[in-house]
DNA sequence: GCAAAAGTGTTTATGTTACACCCATGT
DNA sequence: ACATGGGTGTAACATAAACACTTTTGC
């Protein structure tokens, strides 16, 4: 019997905080627990990791199976072992943080069997486990790193306009920004490119935008700075 | 039988990443393995999560075991769960990364039974499991944190001098930097505080100073950008 | 024609970069 | 007295911040 397993292990789970945008508010997606321990209460999606998949995979296998949501900006945040964060015993969750698009958004009800609903992040209910502390870690991560890196867009339909985008800062970064500054300094970068079509409505049509993710790279890589 | 128990479990390990600087260089400390798998190879200081004990205690718990070193600036870095990183089986890993003060450096030959010792960062010897890979990891995240977070200080003596932590801040960031100006800007944080010791030695001695934490804090708490 | 959001430049202040010489000590 | 690393200021340049009005559309 080889050496590995001497050893009691810990449960192993993941969990992912999945972050939207509904063009005023950062919104978070939960879902309802249905079973014990914390029947009923919300949650953030997640569970156990199998043993042939990888930690990734387990997040992704997760999310689809509990909220439908496939093909997400998925990103690894922290690991949480507490002994005693789980009533069932120990139990370890690698922690994840997702980025989903509006147009990605499961229609509401689409998600079979129990709950799952987007809260706004100022507004969230309790969470079972320990879920609010990973909570606050991954929205401290996220309007850290949309601050240096190209996250943001994740955020956002893939054709977006200038303002949508500001909001977007504002709402994650918490306080107004500059227009002309904001849209001066965005579009410097030129990695957003301008398209020929507009959004309609009811006032002056905006001009929209999408993100070159190869024109990014490419300045990335000769040592670039984001820093908005 | 709670939920919990039903499912197979991969093992659960803590893996470090020890950093150090001997004043002109990044260094690595490393363990020689005394058991299979990888017997006779350099390998991160690590091993398995106790049923009882939170993540960072493993990480430090082993640490002291395998390095004799305590109290050492730690934190999580990532966690590697692809199956197939441990011949032994599915093992997955929590890794962390460590700072540690030449002072705090263990007496090489100290480290009770089996080998530690440190590397330069550009000397490597191959390593066991994907340690190569985790440490890939931790040099990256420290090269981003270091520019904006105040963790140098931690890889150098409790009183250094600003030609020290100006070495260290080349070393890591790979390129030189203007003397004068790096002196300016760090001065002006104002949280670096000037004793009246100096450095002896066979040149013009040189003040020493230390870093002040709670000035730092106070300043972090006020919203504030380091940016070296 | 009015309400609502889109779009656009210039000036000022601040921060960053480049750069060269004198000082204090030990040998 | 010389070799070695310690210490210091200013001017040019680049980036960031502040700031208000005109345009386009739907109603």
């Amino acid at each position: 019997m080889p050496h590995t397993y001497e050893f009691p292990r810990p449960a192993l789970t993941v969990d992912c905080v999945v972050f939207g945008f509904d063009g005023s508010g950062l919104q978070v997606l939960l879902v309802k627990r249905g079973i014990e321990p914390f029947l009923g209460a919300w949650a953030l999606p997640g569970g156990f990791v199998r043993m042939e998949e990888n930690l990734e995979s387990a997040a992704r296998r997760e999310l689809e199976e509990e909220t439908s949501l496939r093909e997400v900006f998925l990103e690894q945040l922290y690991s949480f072992g507490e002994p005693g964060r789980d009533p069932r015993g120990r139990v370890v969750s690698v922690a994840w943080y997702a980025l989903v698009r509006p147009d990605q958004h499961p229609p509401k009800g689409d998600t079979d069997a129990s709950d799952a609903a987007w809260f706004p992040i100022d507004g969230l209910p309790g969470l079972a486990f320990d879920h609010e502390r990973i909570l606050a870690m991954a929205l401290d991560r996220l309007r850290g790193k949309i601050r240096y890196q190209p996250v943001g867009f994740e955020l956002l339909p893939k054709r977006f306009t200038l303002t949508q985008i500001q909001a977007l800062y504002e709402a994650i970064l918490g306080r107004t920004i500059d227009k002309r500054n904001f849209r001066k300094k965005l579009l410097a970068f030129d990695f957003l490119i301008p398209l020929e079509e507009f959004t309609g409505g009811a006032h002056r049509p905006a001009r929209l935008h999408r993100f070159d993710r190869r024109k990014y790279d490419a300045l990335a890589k000769r040592g670039f700075l984001f820093e908005l």
